[in-house]
DNA sequence: ATACATTTTTAGACTAACTTAAAAAAATAT
DNA sequence: ATATTTTTTTAAGTTAGTCTAAAAATGTAT
């Protein structure tokens, strides 16, 4: 009994709705994830509960059953991998990547991801500074904390971002806020909460609210 | 209107058929290389004649039309590009990559092939020596004869394989007759058309018929 | 040239994944 | 607590790709 591509992006978005909302996927929000009406996600659920993937009750919700959330952490340590292929080797940039490891993540093989993790040298985070799990699908955490939540005169380091769209990732390389560069909060303005940062340590830019709520940082 | 999977599938299928029988290839020989029932062809024939892969009249076979000759090269293109990825960067053996470069064929990016080509040093010939289109689907035409056509004393160096299946694979590995082996013909036996060679200009071996009609070799 | 064999197509039906529209259940508001 | 809104499910139908069985066309052999 094996698990079909569209299968596999049900429990991707079922775990994605369930980390972030730390309660049960609703029908609704699948159907908003996937994009497709609440009649399928109704229809699916049910192929996902027979194969033991989900709990599923009806009106009730669903979450991953054990084997469901392997099969998820999977799918993201996959999807994550071969992002940094893309842009390690492959030198695509990192607004590029998303779409064609949305495909590469399906590909089945025993041994082709482990091979593919030792060849990139077991990297720990992805393009977009989001950890990949290892083959057992634990997680790193590591502590970090929006831009904007930085007091004035604390310092931290680029790591991740909370939006991944193509737009704000042109963005910040235009800004040369890529991952690892050191930014110094110098001063927060109420009027329409931007702030003015140090970049990198030899650059002040005026950042906006929408930004500094988007970029992960790591305290210095 | 996009190519699915399984057109894609069908459409190598007629591309392979084509080639080997120097004619259109019937619904019975694309059947039986799709493991699919004559009549699951018949169905799909029509599809992609609708959308202009291939010339179809029915009981007269099918021809791919240029869009769909190029839709073929370009995904052997991508297939046998992979597979050398999988050998010559993930050290997969020449026998295990086929069914993973089977699903990485379909990936679809503007760009990929061709930073995955450039990645890999532009090669011509897939592990198992057959040639890699380029992005117009020109193929390296390489004069090669079969073992078994080699005369008494003559050298050759091994170049492909006809048979591309495991076991044949293996065998090979065991002889040591890899790519890029020289070998030369000492003897041949009428009685059951094996010969005896010289393989590497160190070790005699006698191949058995079989072994001889499925190894390419380029005379030296 | 008729008869037989083979190949191909048509007909009808199945599954997975999807849709819209209507019905039912749950949540919310007064 | 009843009415209204929202969410979820059911019902019925679609498309791609598959199947088997039967019908039609083509090919072959005497």
């Amino acid at each position: 009994m094996d698990i079909s591509h569209t299968e596999e992006n049900y429990l991707k978005a079922i775990f994605k709705i369930s980390e972030r909302d730390g309660k049960p996927a609703s029908t609704n929000a699948i159907s908003t994830e996937m994009n497709t009406s609440a009649a399928s996600v109704t229809d699916m659920v049910k192929r996902l509960s027979d194969k033991a993937l989900i709990h599923y009750e009806r009106y009730r919700g669903v979450t991953l059953t054990e084997l469901g959330e392997e099969t998820a952490t999977h799918l993201i340590r996959k999807h994550r991998l071969w992002e940094v292929f893309l842009v390690d080797k492959l030198h695509f940039s990192w607004d590029e990547v998303h779409e064609i490891a949305e495909q590469l993540e399906h590909i089945k093989s025993a041994g082709l991801v482990e091979r593919l993790d030792e060849y990139l040298g077991f990297p720990k985070f992805d393009p977009h500074g989001d950890p990949i799990p290892d083959a057992d699908g634990n997680f790193v955490i590591r502590k970090q904390v929006l831009l904007s939540e930085l007091k004035r005169e604390e310092q931290g380091v680029v790591v991740g971002v909370q939006d991944h769209t193509t737009a704000f990732l042109q963005y910040l390389d235009r800004m040369e806020l890529v991952l690892g560069t050191p930014v110094k909060l110098l001063e927060y303005f109420d009027y329409d909460e931007s702030m003015r940062v140090l970049i990198n340590g030899e650059r002040e830019q005026v950042l906006s609210k929408k930004v500094c709520q988007n970029l992960f940082v790591q305290k210095q």
